[in-house]
DNA sequence: GGTGCGATTGACACGATGTCAACTTGACAC
DNA sequence: GTGTCAAGTTGACATCGTGTCAATCGCACC
């Protein structure tokens, strides 16, 4: 963590969220990092302990980068409870192309590493968050739908807006990016807005 | 026993299905398998040349214990676009926890494996098949929304449907059965019936 | 001239899949 | 009985990726 070796590690990161960026996340190895980075494979170990550290260090480099705080920051000063579930669903699912790569390498590792799991899961929680603030606002509002509690809502919403769905209809299904957004804004309102 | 006099291929079968069900998808071994049906770990390279070919017979053989397509047929006999809709599903929905354990596994390989990738696909076009269907029966009654084609509504019932989303909320949201099914009649229905 | 740090090379353990060769066992035919 | 065939067994081994370890190198800094 001192500041001399930044350059070194970011060099790491940066390399580390181009192939994956690149390769949509698929059989990114440790060697292939190494060699991206201008290092030798053992030198990925003397800044990141495992596989697991790299990726995740990986997420919040993106973060940082893309400065995410600011714009959930708009989300924050929506004038309605539908209109912030709008900007919501159109600010993360534009953000979810740039993380796509590392978080689905951090989902296929989440199966048999328990670091990787606990790693994902805090991201999530992040996410779920978002989602909470959105319902909680429509709920404010009146507008939230009467079939759901608010909890439901949150997980439904969570599930709605999750990689995995955003993946197959953006890749699988070919849609582009701006019909997911548009599709998206309208599943979630149908959903979760009272009639 | 009463295992005892299965043949063996069967007994493989069916003690992977078990392995994967206990175990939720997860971190099931060949040696484990072979344990489990009291053969050798080399003995299951006997019967089936790597491990995709065993997942990927193992969903064939519960397609085939479950009478699936019996269970189909029921749908198909709805006397409406929106009664259609709702028992495929509640057909599906019903299916995925039987299938859950393998499907998972079959999911995991398909990230590094060909074959497992191909076979697991084949399977989604069953499932998009399914959806299709439910899709004209609706687009026939004119009750189809119109802010969305035929294809777009296909690709969203099978993403709504999605065996993720189904371990997301069954699973880590930890919804009953029967609420997760009554919440996608619902939703499917908003999604897709015109209003 | 040391000291310390980042990096390098090369070797190795581990766990999982998949392969191979040689041997055993039981059923059945002749 | 003997021969044969199929199915199963044991044990060894190749491969691949992660992670570890030891020895060494080069270089900036004091």
């Amino acid at each position: 963590m001192s500041s001399q070796n930044i350059p070194t590690r970011d060099r790491i990161l940066k390399s580390t969220w181009q192939l994956l960026e690149a390769g949509n996340g698929s059989a990114v190895r440790m060697s292939d990092i190494a060699k991206a980075a201008k290092i030798s494979r053992q030198a990925l170990y003397l800044h990141f302990p495992n596989r697991a550290d790299l990726l995740t260090a990986t997420t919040r480099y993106l973060d940082e980068v893309h400065d995410i705080d600011a714009k959930l920051a708009k989300s924050r000063s929506a004038a309605s409870g539908t209109q912030r579930l709008e900007i919501w669903v159109e600010t993360w699912g534009n953000y979810i192309p740039t993380i796509f790569g590392v978080a689905k390498a951090l989902m296929a590792m989440q199966e048999t590493d328990e670091e990787a799991a606990a790693a994902w899961n805090d991201r999530i929680c992040a996410i779920r968050d978002g989602c909470e603030k959105a319902v909680q606002a429509l709920k404010a509002d009146g507008a939230l739908t009467d079939s759901m509690s608010e909890e439901e809502a949150t997980d439904m919403l969570l599930t709605i807006l999750s990689v995995r769905n955003w993946e197959q209809l953006r890749i699988d299904c070919n849609w582009t990016q701006a019909r997911y957004i548009d599709m998206m804004q309208q599943l979630t309102a149908k959903a979760l807005v009272k009639s």
